[in-house]
DNA sequence: TGGGGTTAT
DNA sequence: ATAACCC
C-alpha cells in the first residue's frame, strides 16, 4: 500500500501568529535585533552555566533550504523568476517553486498531471544532480564557519550544534556588563512568552540569532533562502523547523514541547519512525504519539526489539540524546538509473559502462580510492510490486584502481568486467531477464598513501583537457571521449 | 516516485 | 547482504 501523503499547503503569512519579537520573514537581510523586548536585568541573571553537557541545554540548529531544486535552479536562471518551475526526475515532480503550488502543483505529481495544471510552468530534469550536490556543499561549508559541529541530511538539510557558540556569546554578555537584549528573533513555537530568567530560554534565544546569522550569511553569499527550526535537540529542531515555511524560522522553547510533539498526527511523522516501522505500530493499534506514549514500553520493546523500542519511545516525548555528527569524508559514492526495462548483456553493459564513468570522475575529485564495489539491480516485475533491490559486491583489486588512474582509459572495461561478473551473480542470464534498475556504489574508501601513488594521473588528465569538469554533456558521451582521447 | 546517502543487524 | 532510516 503506498502512503498517498496530501500535500500540507503551507499558508505563508500567518504573522499574527507571531508575536514575538523580531519577525524576520522576507529576503532582506534581517534588521539587526534592534526593538528592545526585553533587557538583560543588570547583573542579577546568570546565563551560562559551567557545565555545558548540563542535560537540557544544548542549542541545535536545523536549516532546511525552501524547495531547493527549484530554487537552484531559478537562481541560475534569473529570467524564471515569478514564473511557475517544477524539477522532475523521469516522471515525477520532484520539487516545485511556490508559483507552481499556487497553481495546485506538488510533488509527488506526475509530470504530465503537472502541466494538466499548469501548462505554462517551466520543467527543469534534475537527474543529475551534480550541481545541487555542489551548492548543498558550499551551504555546509558556509556554515562550517560558526562551528565545525555541522551534520549534512540529504543536499537541502543542515543540523548545527551552537551550544559553544551560544556559551561564548553569553560570556561576552555577562563580562562586558553590556546591556545586551536578548529577544527571540523570528516565530516562537505556540507563541509562548520568552523568560529572561530562564537560562533554558536565554540560550535559545540566542541560538535564535546565530540561526538569522546563518540563514543571512546563506541568502547574501549563495542566494538561497531556507526555514530554520532551534530547539535543545535534533528532532524537535528539525521538527519545529517545518512550522512557518519559507524563509521563516522557529524556536521552541521547552515548555511547548509536548504540544509540539502532540501536533503529529501519526507516529511516522517523527523523523527516526520510517514507513516500515510505523505499519508495524499500525499492527499494535498505536496510530497517535500519545499512543506511542502510553503503550507499556516492556510490551514495545517484545514487539519490537529492545534498540527501536527505546528509541522511538523517546522519540514520542521529544527525547533525543543523538549527537550532531560532523561531516566526514564520504563513505560511499554511488550512481543509478532506471528505465522501463533492460534486457540484454549489451545493453546492461552498457549502461554500467556509463554509471562508472560518472563515478570515476567523482571519485577523482574526491581523490579516494574504493576498496569495494557493489552492483544493485531491481528487477522488473509485475508481481513483484514491492520495491525490491538485490545487490553483490566484492573487492577492487588493487592493481586495476592503479590502472585505471594511470593508464589508458579504456581500463574501465575491467572494472566494467567485474561488475558484469557481479550481474551474472545475481541474474541468470541464461534465461530470460529484465531489470529496471541499475546502481553501482563504490564502497570502502580510501585515502591514497604514498605507498599507493594514485594521485595526479586521470585528474592530471581531465584537468588539462577538460576545463570544465562538470559542465560536461549529461548523458555521458562527451565524457566517454574525453576519457578515451586520454588515453 | 527518483537518485542519492547513512547506520544497524 | 540486507534492512531500516533520511532527504
Amino acid at each position: 500500500s503506498l502512503h498517498e501523503e496530501e500535500e500540507e499547503e503551507e499558508e505563508e503569512d500567518e504573522r499574527e501568529w507571531c508575536c514575538t519579537v523580531d519577525c524576520t520573514d522576507d529576503n532582506s537581510p534581517p534588521a539587526p535585533a534592534a526593538a528592545a523586548s526585553s533587557e538583560l536585568a543588570g547583573d542579577s541573571h546568570k546565563y551560562t552555566i559551567q557545565d555545558i553537557d548540563a542535560p537540557g541545554y544544548r542549542v541545535i540548529i536545523h536549516i532546511d533550504l525552501d524547495c531547493y531544486y527549484a530554487q537552484v535552479e531559478m537562481s541560475r536562471n534569473p529570467e524564471f523568476k515569478g514564473m511557475p518551475l517544477a524539477v522532475h526526475k523521469k516522471h515525477m515532480v520532484v520539487t516545485c517553486n511556490y508559483e507552481a503550488r499556487k497553481y495546485g502543483v506538488s510533488k509527488v505529481m506526475t509530470v504530465s498531471e503537472a502541466l494538466d495544471i499548469c501548462p505554462e510552468m517551466i520543467l527543469i530534469s534534475g537527474e543529475d544532480v551534480t550541481p545541487y550536490r555542489e551548492i548543498s556543499f558550499k551551504i555546509t561549508e558556509l556554515l562550517e564557519e560558526f562551528t565545525p559541529l555541522v551534520e549534512r541530511m540529504g543536499l537541502d538539510e543542515n543540523f548545527v550544534d551552537v551550544t559553544k557558540l551560544v556559551e561564548k556569546r553569553l560570556q561576552q554578555i555577562e563580562s562586558s556588563g553590556d546591556p545586551a537584549n536578548i529577544v527571540v528573533s523570528g516565530h516562537v513555537y505556540g507563541n509562548q512568552a520568552l523568560n529572561i530568567a530562564d537560562a533554558k530560554h536565554v540560550w535559545l534565544a540566542v541560538g535564535s540569532q546565530i540561526a538569522v546569522e546563518m540563514r543571512t550569511a546563506i541568502y547574501n553569499r549563495v542566494g538561497l533562502t531556507g526555514a530554520a527550526g532551534i530547539a535543545p535537540n535534533k528532532l524537535l529542531a528539525k521538527l519545529v523547523s517545518g512550522t512557518f515555511k519559507p524563509d521563516q524560522q522557529t524556536t521552541l522553547l521547552p515548555e511547548s514541547i509536548p504540544d509540539c510533539m502532540r501536533s503529529l498526527v501519526h507516529p511516522v511523522q517523527v523523523p527516526g519512525i520510517g514507513p516500515r516501522t510505523a505499519r508495524r505500530l499500525d499492527f499494535l493499534r498505536i496510530n497517535t504519539i500519545r499512543g506511542l506514549q502510553t503503550f507499556p514500553l516492556d510490551l514495545l520493546e517484545k514487539k519490537l526489539g529492545i534498540t527501536v523500542a527505546q528509541r522511538i519511545h523517546k522519540l514520542s516525548f521529544g527525547e533525543d540524546d543523538s549527537p550532531v555528527i560532523p561531516r566526514r569524508p564520504p563513505q560511499s559514492l554511488s550512481d543509478e538509473d532506471t528505465f522501463w526495462r533492460c534486457t540484454s548483456l549489451d545493453e546492461v553493459r552498457v549502461k554500467i559502462e556509463d554509471l562508472l564513468i560518472n563515478l570515476l570522475i567523482r571519485l577523482q575529485n574526491e581523490g579516494r580510492v574504493p576498496r569495494t564495489v557493489r552492483l544493485t539491480i531491481r528487477r522488473t516485475s509485475v508481481s513483484n510490486k514491492w520495491f525490491n533491490r538485490e545487490s553483490r559486491q566484492c573487492p577492487v583489486p588493487n592493481q586495476l584502481m592503479q590502472k585505471i588512474y594511470t593508464g589508458p582509459f579504456d581500463t574501465v572495461t575491467p572494472l566494467a568486467n567485474i561488475v558484469m561478473n557481479l550481474f551474472q551473480k545475481l541474474v541468470d542470464t541464461r534465461l530470460q531477464f529484465s531489470v529496471s534498475l541499475l546502481s553501482v556504489c563504490f564502497a570502502n574508501l580510501i585515502q591514497p598513501t604514498l605507498s599507493s601513488p594514485i594521485k595526479g594521473s586521470i585528474g592530471f588528465y581531465l584537468t588539462q583537457k577538460s576545463p570544465g569538469k562538470l559542465d560536461m554533456s549529461p548523458d555521458g558521451k562527451v565524457r566517454r571521449q574525453l576519457l578515451r582521447e586520454s588515453g
